[in-house]
DNA sequence: CGCGGGTTTGATGATGCTCAAGCCCGGTGG
DNA sequence: CCACCGGGCTTGAGCATCATCAAACCCGCG
C-alpha cells in the first residue's frame, strides 16, 4: 500500500473528510523513505516537521551528558513522530530519530501544519490525537515513577504487543529505563513460571507491595 | 487582581489579540473558587473542562490498585490543568484534582473550547502551549527513567523553584517518585555539604555516574 | 571458521524502600 | 497557660531491587 493510501485510511477512520479535503491535505505532505539504521534527524539539527509513519518503525532518543542513550519513543505504522521541543522553539533538537527498519514516511512541515488546520475536521482530529498522546505520557510517567521493572515490562507488552518483537531487546530496555541484563532476567523468570498448570500467574513469593 | 485580569494578562503576553477577541474568549470561561483542600474533581467523575489557574495551587493525582497515591502534576498561577484522558474519551476520570491553597480558577468546558478555536491567534497559542507541555513531559519521562532521586530533586528545584516552598514535602516526594524518607535524607545531605566556603556546590563524593 | 553484536548468566554492591521510633510544632481543649 | 494530641518530618536499621562489571554464549555473516 502506498504511503498516501495509509494516510488516507488513517484519516478516514477517525473523521469524515470530503474528497476535496483529503486531496488538499495530501498536498501538504512530502514522502520520504529511509533504510533501516538511517537517521531522520540528529541532535543539533533544526528540524521542523512531523512525520506520519506509513510503514516501518522508528525510535527517538536523546544522549545525556554522561553519554547514555535514552529512548523517548518508538513509533510504527500510523503513528506520528515529531520533536515537540524543537517545533515550539525553533531551537536545535536534542533528539535523534532513527529508522529501525526500512520505512516510508510522510513529512509535514510547519507551514503545512498551519494550512492543515484550516480543515476543521482535520484540526479536531489533531487536537484529539494530541490529547490522547498526552494522556499516554501521563500514564507512562506514573508507571516510570512507581512501577517495578517487571511491571513496566508487562505493561509494555500489553500496550504495544506489536512493537516488542520488532525492536532489539537492549532498546526496549532503554525505553523502559532498565539495564539490558535486568530485562533479560525478567524475561527468563517470566518464561519459566514453573507453578502448576497454565496461567503462570500468582508468583510464589508475591509481595503485592508497591515501592 | 481578579481572575479575568490574570487570564487577560496571560493571553496578551503571548499573542496579539484584539479587544473584541479577548472579550469573546472571556465569555467562554466560568469562574470558580476553591478552599485549600477542596476537590475540583474526583476519580470516577466525568469532568469535561480545563482549568486556568488565576491564583493558588493544585495537584492532580491518581490512586493505584494498591492504594498508593501518585501525583501527576502540580499547577500554580497561569498554568492549565485538565484531564486529557477524560476529555478525549468522555470516560470517567482516573484522577483527583485538589486545591492545596485557596484558589481562583477559570473553567473552560468542551463546547467553550471548540468555540475558542475560532479565534486564530488563540488557537495558535493553544497549540504552542500543548507542544511545550508535551516537551516538558518528555523531559520528565527521561528524568524519571534515568536520573537518581537526588538528580530529580535538584532538577525540580531548578525548574519549579516557586512551587517547592508551597507544597508539603511528602507530596513533592510523591511527584518525584521517591519515598518521603528518602527526600528528607536528600535535603539533609544537600544542606550540610561541609566543604569549604559557601555555594555548597561540588558534592564531596560525587560519583558522576548514571545508573 | 572466526568475528562481532546482542543476549545470557553470575557475583557484587549501591540506591532507595520499608518498618519503626522519635521529634517538632501548631492547634485544641481543659 | 499548658498538657496533649496528631500530622508531618527526621533518623536509624535492615533488606529488596536493580545497576555494574565481567565472562561466556549464541548466531548470522563475511
Amino acid at each position: 500500500m502506498a504511503a498516501f493510501d495509509v494516510l488516507r485510511a488513517f484519516l478516514q477512520a477517525r473523521g469524515a473528510l470530503t474528497e476535496d479535503e483529503l486531496a488538499f491535505i495530501e498536498t501538504l505532505f512530502v514522502p520520504r523513505t529511509l533504510r533501516g539504521g538511517d537517521f531522520l534527524q540528529r541532535a543539533g539539527d533544526v528540524s521542523n516537521y512531523v512525520a506520519f509513519i506509513a510503514k516501518g518503525i522508528l525510535r527517538s532518543y536523546s544522549i545525556d551528558d554522561k553519554g547514555n542513550e535514552h529512548i523517548v519513543q518508538f513509533a510504527a505504522e500510523t503513528y506520528w513522530l515529531g520533536d515537540s521541543a524543537s517545533l515550539t522553539t525553533g531551537a536545535p533538537s536534542q533528539f535523534f530519530i532513527q529508522a529501525l527498519e526500512d520505512s516510508d514516511l510522510l513529512l509535514l512541515d510547519r507551514p503545512g501544519h498551519e494550512k492543515s488546520m484550516r480543515v476543521p475536521a482535520y484540526a479536531d482530529g489533531f487536537r484529539m490525537g494530541v490529547l490522547r498522546h498526552t494522556a499516554a505520557k501521563d500514564r507512562r510517567i506514573v508507571a516510570a515513577l512507581s512501577a517495578s521493572a517487571e511491571e513496566r515490562y508487562l505493561e509494555f507488552l500489553q500496550t504495544y504487543p506489536s512493537i516488542v518483537t520488532r525492536v532489539p531487546q537492549f532498546m526496549l530496555a532503554s525505553y523502559l529505563g532498565i539495564s539490558p541484563e535486568t530485562l533479560s532476567r525478567i524475561r527468563k523468570s517470566l518464561s519459566r513460571p514453573k507453578r502448576g498448570r497454565g496461567r503462570g500467574g500468582s508468583l510464589p513469593g508475591d509481595k503485592n507491595q508497591s515501592r
